[in-house]
DNA sequence: TGAATTAATATCGCGCACGATTAAATCGCT
DNA sequence: AGCGATTTAATCGTGCGCGATATTAATTCA
């Protein structure tokens, strides 16, 4: 015989498993990825969400801090400190918009600008690493996107 | 007419844009889920980590640092100090193995064995949050389980 | 015009995540 | 028994990610 009591605590326990949690899928795919990244990238000098603020300006340069933030989905206290690192890194050149002083437009220095074929190798290679059919890739992608917008 | 530089450079262009990296949509995915669970685990005093590692320990505790480490797929250096937090707020206790002095063991303190059921509610919630059918939820978990292992 | 409101970045503090290193305990092997 | 190798956590430094707050510039509208 069960009481309810641990009725409720099977749900709880069955409910609960980590192997259960799309949340912890999510993550550790996550961090997976980066930790797959972070070799690749280390021969840029750059860390992963770096590569991605580059990935933004190598589609469109130069752009406000604003509206690469709107594209990485980052607010400024994340964005500042990184295009700041980028700044010192020379690939990147920081300067106020005349028309409007509040904001700042990030452009492409000829460093960062050069540095696109480096990526489109490190895309190439994290490709390979996954070894996974890009149909699946694509699949995924997709629903991550549709996923918590 | 089209130079071979300005051909390698379109394709550079198409393979680097944002929408087509299956990285950021990833990246960008556990963001958005890390801040929709925020506000849920704000009532619980947990961080989101915390709550994976909480999830760990109220499938089976006791558990070593180094099976929550393979758990959760995380180094020492991160769960070390996470763990202590968890410590200091009372819902875990950490001692060292008497048969092997090298190993912590982490036990969930009654404090922390009672907030599994508000942890029932918050996975609850958060699926409440997704609005997504469960097929589809488990379906994506599946796919990001396969990534990158 | 000028005071209040709004908008765009920046700053700060906290908690990860991890590589590199360290410290201590155990194991393996002779 | 003894000693080098291995295992387990912890420590440290760097770079996020974000909420809360501050700062400065533009806008609104009385």
């Amino acid at each position: 015989m069960t009481s309810d009591a641990d009725k409720a605590l099977d749900k709880a326990v069955e409910v609960l498993r980590l192997d259960r949690q799309l949340c912890f899928a999510l993550y550790s795919a996550a961090n997976r990825v980066t930790r797959l990244y972070r070799p690749l990238l280390d021969a840029l000098g750059l860390t992963y969400p770096q590569y991605l603020a580059m990935l933004v300006l190598w589609e469109h340069s130069p752009r406000t801090v604003g509206e690469m933030g709107q594209a990485l989905d980052l607010e400024s206290s994340t964005l500042t400190p990184l295009l700041k690192r980028l700044e010192g890194a020379g690939l990147i050149a920081r300067s106020r918009d005349p028309d409007d002083e509040r904001r700042v437009i990030i452009s492409l220095t000829d460093a960062g600008d050069a540095m696109r074929d480096q990526a489109l190798g490190v895309a190439e290679q994290f490709f390979c690493k996954l070894d996974t059919p890009l149909p699946e890739l694509v699949d995924l992608r997709e629903r991550l996107k549709r996923l918590a917008v």
